[in-house]
DNA sequence: CAGTATCCGCTCCGATACTG
DNA sequence: CAGTATCGGAGCGGATACTG
């Protein structure tokens, strides 16, 4: 049935790299995250922010930002609504890895494009 | 047409985040570098390690990875084949990143799981 | 051993419409 | 304003079979 019945030991060194891209690899979670790094946000400030986001992936990761307790969500009782989010403590610990991984990207990004490019046009010597 | 059109100065600052996820947020390719960090590893040994991969997305991981200058392959042209992987030196550049991520998933994985299941019995006080 | 080739299911996510 | 509900396409990636 599975190719790779159930895992060996090696699944508990991978399960910690797995879990990130599990928590991380969707498309828009770290951007909110680093866009709330300065502060509050309301929803419409951040559909704004991130121009390309749709209504319904900002809710879900909203949504699952915070069950995750990476970043609270503040309703005021008023009309219009008014919600803003914010970094949890816990949300708030990520940020230096993001930016470590923004640097290495801003970094790197160049050497891959030319490297990326390269693969492309062969024209050997 | 699009909900959003062109996208405005923010995704300038949004691209950051967004190339890495385009790169990384696959499901292998993070792995396969944190695999390589110890040194040279032949495919049926990555295919091994990572129990859960299927030859296709090895292969396809791996060469994507090759394209970008992330890694290189070496092959040994005998009967049977052997071909290793190393890590590039850009490759190595970000075994700092990701030891970072995994030492953050293993200090506050057990707070989001702790916050996630909360959130499933919610059970006011 | 180290791949290729093909088929296809399933998840992610965008578009659209609607609501309190 | 801040969502919710629903539909449907695209493509990621798994299973399987084949090759030099």
């Amino acid at each position: 049935m599975i190719r790779k019945e159930i895992k060996k030991d090696f699944d508990m060194a991978e399960c910690s790299v797995r879990n990130i891209l599990d928590r991380f690899g969707d498309k828009w979670s770290l951007m909110v995250i680093d866009l709330l790094r300065e502060g509050k946000l309301r929803y419409s400030e951040l559909d704004n922010k991130i121009e390309s986001i749709s209504q319904k992936m900002l809710t879900v990761t909203l949504k699952s930002l915070e069950t995750d307790g990476l970043i609270s969500r503040k309703v005021y009782p008023q009309i219009p609504p008014r919600v803003e989010y914010t970094l949890t403590e816990l949300g708030q610990t990520l940020l230096p890895a993001i930016d470590m991984l923004k640097k290495w990207a801003a970094d790197s990004m160049p050497a891959i494009l030319a490297a990326r490019s390269k693969m492309a046009t062969p024209s050997a010597p």
